[in-house]
DNA sequence: TGTACATCAGTGAACGCGCGTTCACTGATGTAC
DNA sequence: TGTACATCAGTGAACGCGCGTTCACTGATGTAC
């Protein structure tokens, strides 16, 4: 009954979704055209439409992947507060900062997801909660709902502050605010 | 020699930037078109370029002056850190987070402003350093210096907490961000 | 004081372009016999 | 095993629309006499 392997559609689909992460997150969802995603991902415009219902869609989609993206990472990070260490050191490292269209989605995206449909909202909070969630487990085990203002303060000032790295022109000022983040990250770690 | 009085055409080139601000902050920078901000400021769409060489232009100069405004809002409010912890409820209160048009252009714009031109980033990167300097003289009047790390994480950490309880569609969650933000804010100024 | 005039802030139609979306089609695929 | 066929993922031209920008113009203004 049908044609193609069965999962060879979804994996195009799939494909899509992480094509347009990585645009969206460097040239944002509003500077990032269907056809030009598309031709990214292998592909002719018209095929979009086989694979999503809107433009919106595909932001909710890409949205909730890149965040279960980023709570997946912390199953590769050593346990506990030394895993946490070691993500605040890469979160707020050059590297990432250059380097956007691999990074953090909240960074890119956040302001811009504000703006979006409620259905792309929902999927961010659905994300939202599942890092938020991770990151207090990690600050406490044994009661993660008392880490959880801990583990908010934590990722609202890595984001702000790769945020705030990126926008400043000044080399040594974006450097600055890299140092000032990671020590006031880790100091929410002690 | 000059028609109209002297000031006329500044008075309206600053309209038009007040404006814009407000339009940027609710519906994104590519999310605003030329004609619907001069209909806004009571205009039509040719006039802009009488005040502008571009949309860059403009975005540069409404960066600049919603920062400047910014920096300003530190001079009204009380003396010292009692200042700063009127300025960390007023930013982290539900108000601030339901008028982005009114509100901080960090909060609003940060990412878009980072994928804008050089001149935009200068213009932000200036405002930002006003902003910080102001903030850590409050933190320590005899050293600012020394406060520069402090002050770095009360910005981002605002700016972050604000975005998130914005992007946030869960009203509970998005009134915890809020709680957690200010809690913490208010523990880096103790 | 009254009038003719030069200035120039603002008007509004037009431009080419890329956007999101639609649609008639093509052609590689796995299946049926 | 070989062939005819139905499926449907993907093609690419076309759509109306709003974008940033240009430009010939209008008409209110303050000035000169």
């Amino acid at each position: 009954m049908a044609r193609y392997s069965t999962d060879h559609k979804q994996a195009t689909r799939q494909r899509i979704i992480e094509t347009a992460g990585r645009r969206f997150k460097e040239t944002g969802i509003d500077g990032s055209g269907i056809a030009t995603l598309m031709s990214d991902a292998g592909l002719t415009n018209g095929a979009f439409y086989a694979h999503f219902e809107s433009k919106d869609d595909l932001v909710a989609s890409v949205v909730a992947d890149e965040l279960r993206r980023q709570a997946d990472t912390f199953v590769e990070l050593p346990a506990g507060r030394a895993g946490l260490r070691d993500f605040v050191h890469e979160y707020l490292s050059p590297e990432h900062r250059d380097s956007p269209a691999l990074g953090c989605p909240s960074a890119a995206l956040l302001d811009e997801i504000v703006r979006t449909t409620d259905t792309a909202k929902d999927a961010y909070t659905d994300g939202a909660k599942r890092v938020l969630d991770e990151m207090a487990s990690r600050l406490s085990p044994r009661n993660p709902e008392s880490a959880r203002v801990k583990a908010i303060a934590l990722y609202t000032m890595m984001v702000g502050t790769l945020q705030l790295a990126r926008a400043v022109s000044d080399p040594q000022l974006s450097g600055e605010v890299l140092e000032a983040g990671t020590q006031n990250a880790l100091a929410l770690l002690r």
